[in-house]
RNA sequence: GCCGAAAUAGCUCAACCAGGUAGAGCAACUGACUUGUAAUCAGUAGGUUGCGGGUUCAAUUCCUGCUUUCGGCACCA
């Protein structure tokens, strides 16, 4: 039997052997080393014995396949502590996720609380410290069913297996779970984990079924990795966009309007120096700008088809006998405003920008701070064209969001959400078409994009752009969507070269998506230290003493001031440390402290936040230097 | 919406487990100090303990309904 190893090494042995085996063949340190193997492209445990010619390749801790099989294990591990102290406990799943695992547990009568964490971890420790085998079986239908007949859960997986999969168990001490594996050797390799949190999770994750208990955990290899993952939790909950809005004051919630935002001074900054960025880019692009009504009658809902489909998220009023709703999306509006005129393909493409406010009835649950919100700014615009102009049109919008997106440093990918299975308008082919617009703009640019099939609206495919935030959480932000409804539903017309009435391609996009989010996301982006330009204070003059420099500061103050810049003097008697501090805390990019030596030579003396170094520079070549960083958008 | 947790001064938190009508730091205000890169000192004021109901001689504390927030789930045209 020959057994070819990576990097083109062969081993040959006269009998069959186990991984475990041909591991210590090598040398018993990779032995040791090794978590499981990759036999012939597949992920097994280590005691799978080989007895034919054979790829093998072992996955040691160093791997990043490894840990997946530790946290895996560590899942199992995490059950069997739970079966210890609940004998009760019905177990549901228990994956890997990103950044650890989680185990879905039907407890019956009792509640878990985050107190009884600490307790199964200690559980977990004692049994892992027994350092049971881990050992795979594979058992029939029957004897599966057999086995986890006190399991309901256990039992609907296994009766939905294909007939044709091979049903695999594993065993360690007390715990046997029905699981495709692989899993560690043994459990003494699951040393640093953490239990992280609890939570209601749906069965099979369908909001009709009943809600089990998750709790969510994470393992590593080594006790550093584990602290330094836990640090960067505590680090993340530091960003925390609720929490900088509070200290930096920069928007409010209140009871009386779940979540309806309030913006403070700071925070109208932030939105108004976004805005104002938005306005100059698109009336550079070409875009006209409108502004439709936050309100409309539910007649025009009904032809747009909202009335049907999305009225559980709308608030309505009734006026003068009249039914009214505000409007959860622009578009309708932006329909009425298109038919106002009639169009010319010399027209198209013809782009209709605005920022638009609506609302959305959101699930209580599902707000969130910014993220979440009832009532948010989207950066709409609508495209109106034939249907050759969709690639270049494509091609523009990305190259437009990159262009914006870049501004701010942000990671995004693109994602391909294609024709849903049932719940679509309009012909195949038609769809066919657009998705193969949207996919050859992408493809012709050289741009990379995940395909998401099946994921797309009712009314047509789009991309989406999704945004990265510092919780890893994957936000959507812009998005391009084409819609072959409602230029449909309203009868949208343009005149061709012939003369005739033709019915028009529209695409929504979005860039922001909703200005809220955006901010949102800018906020832990940044950890509140705003880049110069949107910074809602920019610069903070700081006298020595008000006696004596009090009015050269001022002065200062005020040319600095005339050149737009966003100046602010701390004037209090306080001591200089104090106010420093104070400037520090509030993250404003620029501190200048103003002494003797600044009045005598006309400088001024900056510190740029986050850096300990002063800089003593004349005042006309700070100004220049700060004007020309707030231009670049630094 | 669902599961679980929480709500105390402007902010961050204590007192609650074993009921006896709340305390600290920061911020605010007053005064003194007159300062060179992250907190000067002293004093003053600040609370219907989220809202309502119940148990009790007595409720921030125990029970309960509601609201909001948090962690998830579901949702997210």
């Amino acid at each position: 039997m020959i057994i070819n190893l990576p990097g083109g090494n062969q081993r040959e042995f006269d009998s069959e052997k186990s991984l475990f085996d041909i591991a210590n063949e090598i040398s018993p340190s990779l032995k040791k080393r090794s978590i499981v193997a990759r036999l012939n492209g597949k992920l097994v445990d280590m005691d799978t014995v080989v007895t034919t010619d054979s790829s093998v390749e072992f996955i040691t801790t160093d791997d990043p396949e490894a840990l997946e099989v530790l946290r895996h294990s560590s899942a199992h591990l995490l059950a069997e502590a739970i079966k210890t102290l609940y004998p009760h406990a019905h177990f549901g799943v228990g994956p890997v996720i990103e950044d650890g695992f989680y185990y879905d547990i039907d407890l019956g009568e009792d509640i878990l609380s985050e107190k009884d964490l600490p307790i199964i971890e200690k559980e977990m420790a004692k049994i892992a410290s027994q350092n049971s085998k881990i050992e795979r079986e594979v058992v029939s239908k029957e004897q599966a069913l057999e086995l986890f007949k006190d399991d309901p859960y256990k039992v609907e997986l296994i009766n939905e297996l294909p007939e044709s999969e091979e049903i695999s168990i594993y065993k360690q001490a007390h715990f046997t779970d029905l699981c495709r594996g692989p899993h560690l050797p043994g459990t003494k390799w699951i040393k640093n984990f953490k239990l992280l949190s609890l939570a209601g999770a749906y069965w099979r994750g369908n909001s009709d079924n009943v809600q089990l208990t998750r709790v969510y955990g994470t393992a590593f290899f080594t006790k550093e990795e584990l602290d330094e993952h836990l640090n960067l939790l505590e680090e993340r909950k530091k960003r925390d966009h609720r929490k900088l809005g509070k200290q930096l004051d920069l928007f409010m919630l209140s009871e009386y309007g779940p979540g309806f935002p309030f913006w403070l001074p700071n925070g109208m900054i932030l939105r108004r120096e976004l805005e104002s960025f938005w306005y100059d880019v698109h009336l550079k692009e070409g875009y006209k700008l409108i502004q439709t009504p936050i309100m409309l009658n539910k007649e025009l809902w009904e032809i747009s088809g909202h009335w049907a489909n999305y009225r559980e998220n709308m608030y309505t009023s009734t006026i003068d006998d009249m039914e009214f709703a505000i409007k959860p999306m622009n578009c309708p509006g932006g329909m009425l405003v298109y038919k106002r005129d009639i169009h010319s393909y010399k027209d198209f493409p013809l782009k209709v920008g605005e920022l638009g406010l609506v609302h959305r009835h959101e699930a209580s649950g599902a707000l969130n701070g910014l993220f979440r919100v009832r009532n948010f700014t989207q950066d709409d615009a609508h495209i109106f064209m034939t249907e050759d102009m969709i690639v270049q049109e494509i091609r523009e919008l990305v190259r437009l969001f990159d262009y914006m997106y870049k501004v701010f440093n942000l990671e995004y990918h693109i994602e391909l959400s294609t024709r849903p299975e049932d719940k679509f308008i309009g012909k195949v082919e038609t769809w066919d078409r657009a998705e193969k617009a949207l996919a050859d703009a992408l493809e012709s640019m050289g741009q990379d994009y995940k395909l998401n099939p099946g994921d797309g609206a009712f009314y047509g495919p789009k991309l989406d752009f999704k945004l990265k935030d510092s919780m890893k959480r994957i936000w959507q932000c812009g998005t391009i969507q084409l819609d072959m409804n409602l230029p449909e539903r309203f009868d949208l017309t343009y005149i061709d070269s012939n003369g005739e009435k033709q019915r028009p391609v529209m695409l929504h996009r979005a860039l922001y998506g909703s200005i809220e989010r955006f901010i949102g996301i800018l906020i832990e982006h940044y950890a509140g230290a705003f880049p110069t330009w949107i910074s809602p204070v920019q610069v903070k003059v700081i006298p020595v003493n008000n006696e004596y420099h009090l009015e050269y500061a001022k002065t200062l103050v005020g040319e600095l001031k005339d050149q737009g810049i966003r100046v602010e003097i701390d004037e209090r008697d306080e001591k200089l440390g104090y106010k420093i501090r104070e400037a520090q805390t509030k993250k404003i990019p620029y501190q200048l402290v103003i002494g003797d030596k600044e009045v005598e030579s006309g400088q001024v003396n900056y510190r740029r936040y986050g850096e300990q170094n002063q800089v003593a520079v004349p005042t006309y070549e700070f100004i220049e230097m700060i004007l020309a960083e707030i231009k670049e958008k630094k």
